[in-house]
DNA sequence: AATGCAATGTTAGCATCTCTAACATAAGTT
DNA sequence: AACTTATGTTAGAGATGCTAACATTGCATT
């Protein structure tokens, strides 16, 4: 019975004419597409000028559904800055796959990664890790960036040969993280127009990580 | 005649019980009051949770009152930054005088005068470098940043018994400044909690510059 | 299948904020 | 003393964050 009723809906869903979704008084899907639309404006006006109300507009709702969903446009914030969090870090491990363990290489392709995804979604990565405010709300976010943090240093680990972590692991770590950052926001804070900044970014990134992490271990 | 009524307005000021300046209509010395309530405000609830209301309820001044001396919001900002920016520069001045020209200590002073300030004023720092918006608007503040950063790369000309600016310096400064900026923003938005951040800043700062100025130009 | 509840929308409205317009007063000039 | 300019004030428009009260829908239980 209940199967039955399924797959009609299922048949109405996918057959019927779509009412669109949004002439329906269930939006159905509002949160996920609240999200979607707080990316997207978080990008276009910057963390600092999203709006509530505007998001309500793009998604073709009123002012007051989304505090069915959030509890507030904090809330909205964050979870934006997460999804970012786990997309950097896809993007890490994807890179660095194709290089040995240990190598240089995969120290090098994450500086990269880092920083094309400061370039990229500028707006997002600000907001995962420019949080002002909000002292311990951040928790989740915070333990997304502790880990890949780990993961960081597990792979200048590798490059000594180790297995563990060892503090020497963690320093170099550290100041790989300071400099990526660094350049990361100079750059899409526009501080390094004309002669500043290096032509050649691969470049920087290869003479730093030989700086930190020389290749012959 | 007006010598003498100067004198009698100085005489007022100074001898009479002070109208406290507020019970007067004319505040006297508006603009300045308020630059100094944005830029406390920008320390206590950071540059997004500024709100003009509030530095005018500081001031003792109705909300209209700043339009009389500024343009807009963005523009007591921008004033606040600028002073940052003034600031900072002064400071590093200060702290590399002691040094003899050309020395590693003093590419150390800078960097530890750069992070002094961002952890000390995290408020205006962020003001300063992660201008959201306004694109044309902060030219002045780009030239204040532009004069700095050749100032660095001076200072890592004279470490190679340079005198004037090679490319070789312009890119051995531009890693310091990466990475000295990532460091402050990294320690201000305390993502450096726990075993992450080395417990000893300043050997940190010497090693960075060991690596990217070694002391044997 | 009918009914009831929980989920998820809506409209109205409050408090706050930025900024403008019109007006008031102080200060300096002629 | 009269005029002008600078610098305040009050009133209010338009946007925003969020809440309260109400409406509609979907699902679950009967």
């Amino acid at each position: 019975m209940t199967s039955l009723t399924f797959f009609e809906k299922d048949w109405i869903m996918e057959n019927v004419k779509e009412p669109t979704r949004r002439e329906r008084y269930h939006h159905g899907d509002l949160r996920a597409q609240l999200i979607e639309a707080t990316q997207a404006l978080v990008e276009e006006k910057g963390p600092d000028n999203f709006s509530v109300s505007e998001a309500c507009r793009r998604a073709g709702v009123s002012t007051a559904a989304p505090y069915k969903h959030f509890k507030d446009k904090t809330e909205m914030l964050r979870e934006v800055a997460m999804a970012g969090m786990i997309r950097q870090s896809q993007q890490m491990v994807a890179e660095i796959a194709p290089h040995p363990e240990g190598s240089q290489a995969r120290i090098v392709a994450l500086g990269r990664v880092y920083i094309r995804f400061a370039t990229t979604e500028p707006g997002v990565f600000r907001l995962m890790f420019t949080w002002s405010g909000d002292e311990e709300a951040d928790e989740q976010l915070q333990t997304l960036g502790d880990q890949k943090f780990e993961f960081v240093q597990m792979e200048v680990a590798k490059c000594h040969g180790r297995t563990e972590i060892a503090d020497e692991d963690r320093q170099k770590a550290f100041l790989l993280w300071s400099f990526v950052h660094g350049l990361s926001f100079l750059t899409i804070d526009g501080k390094l127009a004309d002669n500043k900044m290096p032509n050649d970014l691969e470049h920087v990134l290869v003479e730093i990580a030989e700086r930190i992490v020389p290749e012959a271990s």
